[in-house]
DNA sequence: CGCCGCCTTGACTCCCTTCAATGCGAGTGG
DNA sequence: CCACTCGCATTGAAGGGAGTCAAGGCGGCG
């Protein structure tokens, strides 16, 4: 009885501590003892086949996911069936944020490739962030952090041009892997053309048409999912002075 | 002593339950003595005059905003100086949310008329939220509320017309303003035409064209920043398929 | 092989932008 | 009182960038 409960100890300690996206994710900053408390919260966390749904938009709000391996595309959908998708998320990054308004989530959310989640009950976090300040900041960075994302959408949306949207969202891509530990000039793409499209406003032709354009550049090489950046700083040149003049 | 104490209590006590913004705002749903606590954070509530800055981007995060009465533009600012109006805030809402992911104010907040807002202390609302669930769980709820709307716009910059973006605007308009005990079908906008153009991703040209538009088809009558609504279903009808599933 | 999903490229169209002129009301000063 | 300016709104004409439609390629897989 004893071992069993130091054996769960063990493995549910381990479900954060030894986890590569520790350092982006919800844990950040916790202490040892709160990181098992924390850990108590997470169910047993489970896989997500390539394709596969986690969530649709109407499911009841029971739990929150952390990203642990993997990617996921959110995405809202119009009544007319027209599709905007509002993010593409990497490990140590938080799925469902936007359900905790009406206690529903409002988008879908689909993994781009076999992934893996942590999922987390959303009341029983509420209630350990009352008594782990940490966790309660951590929690209110993250959805004001989406917040902050958003805008800089926003930004591309209503103020940059087809060129200018492919450019930063490459650079946004490597920029964020190579925070994780990947290349920031050799990446693969998990999403399709129209995903990026839907992302950025524009359709997937004019995805492809400015995937053109970098490359007579000489700025990328891309070939079907495979992206090279060839010349990051040109690719910055392309946006700068789009972006946010708080950032950097 | 004792009764400047009671006065004060009394004045800080009507600062939040006298509010005619009190059933959308921060402290929805806390009971009397929760409110009292709650109100004590709220250092003296101030004006800002219309065309004033609120705050800044790159300015610390120390408080966050309730608006009381008017109302706020909110936008960001690329380094090259274009624009991109984020939200307009109305009684209710708050201001600042944005800042909490990197303790610093990301936007910019400009009142659109003369205004009134309370100012509120943000580490000292963490620590209060700790013990006050609802005042928490309100917190998260405006935060994700937040991510929602956001999603929404970008709905909107992505994928419909400049005629579908406007009624959408002003329909959402009309029912926030009719939440707060105004006319849905009457109202004056605070705004200019190129605000309302950078908001939906449009030149200040194509929303006068569209306010034409709308016109032409006896759906409102829109004079200088007179707004009647003469047949609120036909103008629902022009972006009915065009919002989120979820939503209604 | 042959189908299918996805990507690429070209030609044409159209919606929104750009540029420009005009209107119009508020505030100011002669 | 009126002339003048200034900020904001409106409307027209022309141009361009992204959308649409269509054809073809490429690679994986039954």
């Amino acid at each position: 009885m004893t071992e069993v409960r130091l054996l769960q100890g063990q493995h549910l300690k381990a479900a954060c501590s030894n986890c590569s996206a520790l350092e982006f994710c919800l844990p950040f900053g916790l202490n040892t003892q709160e990181l098992e408390r924390l850990d108590k919260l997470i169910l047993q966390r489970f896989k997500v086949r390539k394709g596969a749904p986690l969530y649709r938009a109407g499911d009841p709000l029971r739990l929150l996911y952390a990203i642990r391996i993997g990617s996921f595309k959110t995405s809202v959908l119009s009544l007319d069936g027209r599709e905007q998708v509002t993010g593409f998320q990497l490990p140590g990054e938080m799925l469902g944020l936007d359900a905790i308004s009406a206690d529903e989530h409002t988008c879908n959310a689909f993994a781009l490739e076999d992934s893996e989640v942590c999922p987390i009950h959303f009341s029983q976090l509420e209630k350990l962030a009352r008594e782990l300040p940490a966790l309660q900041h951590n929690l209110n960075r993250f959805l004001s952090r989406e917040i902050v994302r958003d805008h800089d959408l926003l930004m591309m949306l209503g103020n940059m041009n087809s060129d200018e949207r492919l450019a930063a969202f490459l650079l946004n891509l490597s920029q964020r892997l190579s925070m994780r530990g990947y290349s920031s000039s050799e990446f693969i793409l998990k999403m399709r053309r129209d995903e990026i499209g839907s992302y950025l406003g524009l359709r997937l032709e004019t995805i492809c048409r400015g995937i053109a354009h970098l490359r007579e550049q000489e700025l990328v090489e891309i070939a079907g999912r495979e992206v090279k950046v060839l010349n990051m700083h040109g690719l910055k040149q392309l946006v700068v002075g789009c972006h946010s003049a708080v950032l950097h």
